[in-house]
Formats: structure tokens, sequence, C-alpha cells
DNA sequence: TCTGGGGTCCTAGGACCC
DNA sequence: TCTGGGGTCCTAGGACCC
């Protein structure tokens, strides 16, 4: 068991979860959709098997839903978000180092493992089993010397039905991975999106493992360290660490469509109100404060023969604050100021920036942290924190004459905006 | 021969992820 | 008619400071 981290992945969440409560949809094509039930953000195996693609808006399918049958469901987020830390408390019994990576994603840390799981693929089975006979969700299982091998073996336990959904790649000869990663297309590897991927295929590196043998050096010269990295960890050198402390959300948006458009400002004030009111409790809910936010509002850019106009604003804050009715109204005041009559508006939502956790005393530093005054010096600290939580998260300021600290982000932006429109027409 | 250099902060834009 | 909602990081370039 020498492969280093595991990735374990739940087939179509949001399908699986629905599955799940209610046996009658399985083996049905299925689609969840999102907000206003505008796309599919979901698909099952049937319906990917159609060649629907994530996202694709919900009234270009009728006809193949109605063709094929295709239930759609809207989605119910609260439902997904309790499965997903179900699913995580179970495969914390298997590794004290878990990072849960999206809603339905974790990686583990396999060090030290060794010697409790004949092989890392009946650990994998095991995980399998348990999560579908206490959750009936299934679940895929990839091992690799990396992070990003691991994502690659999951997706091969995904898509090729030999592995009985788990693959581990440090089982494999390396004539097996070469002849394994040469029928991968490029685009497949995590950290190789549709830009760089097209890129890569005009280079002529059209599978993985094209990509393995490209020398590092190329990838960072064409497309910077984050390819560099992709690279050598193809090749099986670690370079993304386990991050088990969820790091604090450096920024909190909150934004959402309208169902039907919107042309006066009371309408998009409810809604502004509301986003910043869920953002704020997001913020709250990690310890933070923000000292500026941004409100911004569009509209449809998919309506082309209506004129356009999109704009935003950032309005910074006396003090950073977490306080609801305080950032409501700082929101609002910026919001009537991008505001034009005479658009039809379809989105609007607010970003939180410049957060900062929350100010602590001196005392509550040392005490949280033991440092201790006199033996560990001032910048010494600073740095450890600012480590812990990113640069420039801890400065000094004097406060009277006694010496504070503050743990904050040093954000005084002025207030501005952007913006693009066209002519404002009359609208009835 | 000879032009300032080094460092930080901030923004916009582009790429990626789920 | 109807087209998601979040996040992250990196880089280049300008402003500004000493």
């Amino acid at each position: 068991m020498n492969s280093r981290f595991a990735l374990i992945d739940v087939n179509n969440f949001y399908v699986s979860c629905e599955r799940a409560f209610n046996p009658k949809l399985e083996n049905q094509p299925l689609v969840v959709l999102s907000n206003n039930d505008g796309c599919a953000v979901a698909r099952s195996n049937e319906v990917k098997t159609l060649g629907v693609k994530m996202a694709t808006p919900w009234f270009q399918l009728k006809d193949l839903a109605k063709k094929h049958h295709i239930v759609a469901l809207s989605s119910n987020y609260t439902l997904y978000g309790d499965m997903s830390d179900r699913v995580m408390t179970i495969l914390r019994d298997f590794s004290p180092n878990v990072e849960v990576y999206s809603i339905d994603e974790c990686f583990l840390n396999l060090n030290g493992l060794n010697s409790l799981w004949p092989s890392a693929t009946q650990m994998g089975q095991t995980m399998r089993q348990r999560i579908h006979q206490w959750l009936g969700l299934p679940v895929c299982v990839g091992f690799g010397a990396s992070k990003t091998l691991a994502k690659l073996a999951n997706h091969i336990a995904k898509k090729q039905p030999v592995f009985n959904g788990v693959c581990d790649l440090g089982l494999l000869s390396s004539e097996q991975i070469d002849a394994l990663l040469s029928n991968i297309a490029v685009r497949e590897v995590w950290g190789v999106g549709s830009r760089i991927g097209l890129k890569l295929e005009a280079a002529g590196i059209k599978t993985v493992q094209a990509l393995r043998n490209t020398p590092t050096s190329w990838l960072r010269s064409k497309f910077g360290v984050v390819m560099e990295r992709t690279g050598n960890e193809l090749n099986g050198i670690s370079c993304l660490a386990l991050e088990e402390v969820t790091p604090p959300r450096k920024q909190i948006i909150s934004s959402r469509s309208f169902g039907q458009l919107v042309y006066t400002l009371p309408e998009l004030s409810e809604s502004v109100a509301s986003y910043v009111s869920s953002a704020a409790e997001k913020l709250r809910g990690q310890q933070s404060t923000c000292d500026a936010i941004k409100i911004f509002v569009h509209t449809n850019p998919f309506r082309e023969k209506d004129p356009q106009y999109s704009n935003s604003i950032t309005i910074p804050l006396p003090n950073a604050s977490s306080d609801t009715r305080l950032l409501i109204r700082a929101a609002l005041f910026g919001l009537e100021r991008i505001y034009q009559p005479g658009f039809a508006y379809k989105k609007t939502g607010v970003m939180l920036i410049g957060i900062s956790s929350i100010v602590m005393s001196q005392g509550s530093l040392f005490k949280e942290y033991g440092a201790d005054e006199k033996s560990i010096k001032l910048m010494g600290v600073m740095d450890q924190l600012n480590r812990r939580y990113g640069r420039n998260t801890v400065s000094v300021f004097s406060a009277g004459n006694q010496k504070s600290w503050i743990m904050r982000r040093k954000i005084m932006s002025p207030c501005y905006t952007t913006k693009w429109h066209d002519v404002p027409v009359a609208y009835a």
C-alpha cells in the first residue's frame, strides 16, 4: 500500500441523494435542476449517456426529456449538505487525515495505515460497501501517489467497469499505466480545463500519457507554475498537501438570477437585502468580519437584442463588521448608485470582501497559540499566523499606549464602480 | 559609457475547480 | 418565453514608498 492519497467521490451526487430517498427513481433517467429550475446541475448515468452536458438549460432538454421520460427535480441543498456530512463522517473512520474537497468528494492521506489493510483495494471496497449500505449512495475510490493521480485513478474507477469502482494506480506496472493513460484525454486531468486543454492539443499533447512525458520546464514556461505542478503530480511527485483544516473563506458571494425580469429599484433592493443577510450569516459562521461589500447588477446577456447593462460598486465600511443591518445599509447605498432605470435586470448579488478573522486581543492570542510574550518575538508569532491564515492576515496597531494585535487584512479600497451598458430604453 | 532600485499593495483579468 | 452559484490561485502592470 504505497499510494499515499485516496480520492472518494459520490457518483452523480445530487441524483444519488434523491434516489436514496425515493427508490422509484432508481434506473430512471433523472436530472436535478438549478435555482429557478434553469439548468440541469446533476445528471444520472442514463442522461449522461444521452449526451446531455453539465448545466444544460432545461428548456433545451424538454424534447429529449419527453422522448426518454427524463424526470427532473428541483434541487434540495439542505438534503445534499446533510448527506455530505454523513459520507464524510463514515470516511473519517478510515483515516484521521481527511480533506473535504467539495460537497461530494474528499481526499484521505493513507500514510501510516499500511498495517491496517491488506491492500488499498480492499480498503476502497469496504468504503464503497459501507457507504452504500448505510446511506444508499454509490461511490468510487481512486488511489495514487499524489492528489492529481488519486483524482485520475478515481476517474478510471468510474469509467472502466473492470476496476469495480476502486482503482489503485500503485498496483499497476509502469507498462500498464502507460497503456491506460494513453487512452485518456488530456482534459480529464485535474487542473487542465478547456482553454489549456485546447492549447495542449494544439501542441500535440492529447493524452494524459503525453502530458506526463512533457518536460515540466516547458509546462512552466507556457502555462505557469500551476501546470508545472500538475506535471510533477502526474509523475508521482506530490506537490499538493492535504488541507485538513478548511481555511476561512476569503470572499463570500450571494447572488441569484431572477425567475422573471426585474425593472425597479425596490424589487432589486429587496433581493439585495436578502442576499446580504445570507452572506452575513455565512461570514459570522466562520467568525469573520469584512471591510467592504461589492454589489452588482446584470441584465440578461442571452437576450442579445435587449439593451445591456452591467455594473458593480464596492463600498468600503468604516469598520470591519459582520452586522447584517449595517451591511444591508451599505449595500442599498451602493445599489442606488449603480441602478439605472430603463433596463430589464436578470441578476443581482453581493460579495463580501476584505474578510478577516475576528479581532482578537493580545491575551487571547497568547492563550490560543501558546505564545509567550517574552519567549516569542512578535514577528515570529505574526509569521506563524500569517502562514496559517494567509499573507497579511495579521498586522499590529497601537491603541493608546498599549500595543494591540489585530487579525485583519488591510484593505482600504476606494469606492469604485465598473460598468458596461447600452442606451436605456423606455419600458412598459 | 551608464538610464534608479527594490519592495509592497492593489486591481483586473484569466485560468481552474465543483 | 425559459440559460447556475459558488469558490480558488496566478500574473501582469500601475501606483506608491523609501
